[in-house]
DNA sequence: AACCGGTCTTGACATGGATCAAACTCGCGC
DNA sequence: GCGCGAGTTTGATCCATGTCAAGACCGGTT
C-alpha cells in the first residue's frame, strides 16, 4: 500500500458530476485526473484566498462551506456568495492574474487545488473540459445576475424567502432534505449578501415563522411551507 | 475589387486590442480572423438578442450602445448592464444554450457576430485565444462583484456617482472626453440598473448640480468635480 | 405654429428598512 | 456552576427613498 494508492483522482470523486464534465473517454479520463494538484483543509474560520493574492488556481469545494466577499476601501463589505461543495471558486482571479475577493470557510473544508495553467492545457486537447471551464464561469454570471435583480428589485421579505429556496435547491440536489437545514453563516453575513441589516434579516425571519412558513431555532431553519415562500418571491398572477 | 476586398478582418479593427487577444503571431492572427462570421446592424430600440432564445454566438460590440436587462415572471425588470464599443455580450448564454437576458440597442448599432463553437474550436489551436475568452468572462464576474456591491451597501448618491464615473472611465479609454457625456439611456433605465426610481435618479442628478458637481441639461451631462464624485464613493479616510 | 407622447423635474406625503438600544440565548472556558 | 462574549431578538424612533401627482421640456408630426 503506497501513497500512490491513495492518489486523488477525479474520476473517482463523488462530486464529480458536480465540478467536473461528463461523458469522457478513458485517454481524456486520465488527463483530466491530472488536474487537482493538491488537496487542502480549510479550517473554520481561516481565509482561502484573499483580495490581492497572487491568482494561480481554482478551488473545486469537496467539504465544507464558504462565503466570498470584498471590501471597499472605506471599510464596507458586501458577501458576494456562499459556496458549497462541489462549486469552484476563485474565478475572479483571473482577468488580472490576482484574486479581488476573499473567501473563507464557514466551516472546516476541503478543497481540490487545481492550477489554472493546467487548465488551459489540458482543456486545449480536452474539448469537453474546455467547454465545462466555459460553462461553469457562464454559470457564475447567471447567478450574479439573478443576484444583481434580488438586490436591485425585491423587498425584504422576498429577498429573503429566494435565499432560503435557493439554499435549500442547492442542498437538495447534494442529497441533503428539501425542508430542513443548517444557516452556516450569521444574520450579519446573510444581511450583507442580501443588502439588508442583521436586524432586518432577524425580523423577517421571525415574520415568516410567525406566519407558519418556516420555523426557526438558532441556525436550524425548517421549511414549513415552500409554495408560500415561492409565491413571496414570485407572487402568483390572477388573471384579469 | 471583389467582395473578399472587404471581408471582416480583426486583424484589421480599430478596436481590437479591446475584444481580441494580443501578441498573436502571422498564424494565429489568420485563425483568429476567421471567428467573426458576420457583421450585423441593430437598429435602436430593437433587441440583439432576448430571454429563452437559443444561444449560438457571442457579439463583440463595434458601434453603439446596448443595455441587458432581465424580467422575472411577474414582470420586475432589472438592467444588468450597458454595454459600449469592444465589449462582449451574450456571456450568460453558454450555460444552458440559451440566452437568460435580454439585450437591445439604445442606439443604431453593429455587431460582429462570434459563433461560439468556433471560439471553442479556434481555443483549442490558439491558446492566447482560449486564455483570452476566460479573461473575458472572467471581467465580468468581477464587474457584476462591483455591482453587488454598489447596490448592496451604497446609498443612492454613492451609487450614481459611482455609476457616472465608470461610463466617463470606459468612455475615456475609448478616446472620449473624460468629462462630457451623453447618457445613452433613460432616467428609468439607470434607475433599474442602480436599484432605485427614476425621481431618485433625477433629485439626485439635482442634487448633484446645485453642488457643482456636474452639469446636466437632458442626457447631456459634464462633470466639473471629478474629485468630489470619487469622494462620494470613497470617503476619504481621515487619520485619527 | 399647435399638438402630442415620451421623458424629466419637482413637490408633498407615506413607508420600509435603518438605527439605536436593551435584553435574551447559548456555547465555552475557568 | 458561573460568567462571559458572540450572536440574536425585539422595541422605539428616524430617515432615505418610494409613491403619487402635477407640470415642464423636447423632438417629431401635422
Amino acid at each position: 500500500m503506497t501513497i500512490k494508492a491513495i492518489k486523488i483522482a477525479c474520476s473517482n470523486c463523488n462530486l464529480r458530476d458536480l465540478c467536473m464534465p461528463t461523458g469522457l473517454n478513458a485517454d481524456e479520463l486520465i488527463r483530466v485526473d491530472e488536474l487537482v494538484a493538491v488537496r487542502r483543509p480549510v479550517k473554520r474560520g481561516t481565509t482561502l484566498f484573499h483580495s490581492g493574492e497572487k491568482f494561480s488556481s481554482l478551488y473545486a469545494i469537496r467539504t465544507g462551506f464558504f462565503k466570498t466577499y470584498v471590501i471597499t476601501e472605506d471599510g464596507r463589505d458586501q458577501v458576494t456568495g456562499f459556496q458549497m461543495a462541489g462549486e469552484i471558486i476563485g474565478l475572479d482571479g483571473i482577468v488580472n492574474d490576482q484574486h479581488t475577493c476573499n473567501a473563507i470557510a464557514l466551516e472546516d473544508a476541503e478543497v481540490c487545488v487545481i492550477p489554472f495553467d493546467r487548465i488551459e492545457e489540458i482543456s486545449r486537447e480536452v474539448g469537453a473540459l474546455q467547454h465545462h471551464v466555459y460553462k461553469i464561469m457562464s454559470r457564475e454570471i447567471v447567478r450574479e445576475h439573478g443576484v444583481m435583480l434580488l438586490l436591485g428589485s425585491m423587498r425584504a421579505e422576498e429577498r429573503l424567502a429566494a435565499f432560503l429556496l435557493n439554499l435549500v435547491q442547492r442542498l437538495e440536489a447534494r442529497g441533503f432534505s428539501r425542508s430542513e437545514l443548517v444557516l452556516r453563516m450569521t444574520r450579519e453575513e446573510i444581511g450583507s449578501y442580501l443588502g439588508m441589516k442583521l436586524e432586518t434579516v432577524s425580523r423577517t425571519f421571525s415574520k415568516f415563522a410567525d406566519e407558519g412558513l418556516i420555523k426557526v431555532s438558532q441556525r436550524n431553519i425548517s421549511i414549513l411551507d415552500s409554495d408560500a415562500l415561492k409565491h413571496i418571491v414570485n407572487p402568483p398572477q390572477q388573471c384579469h
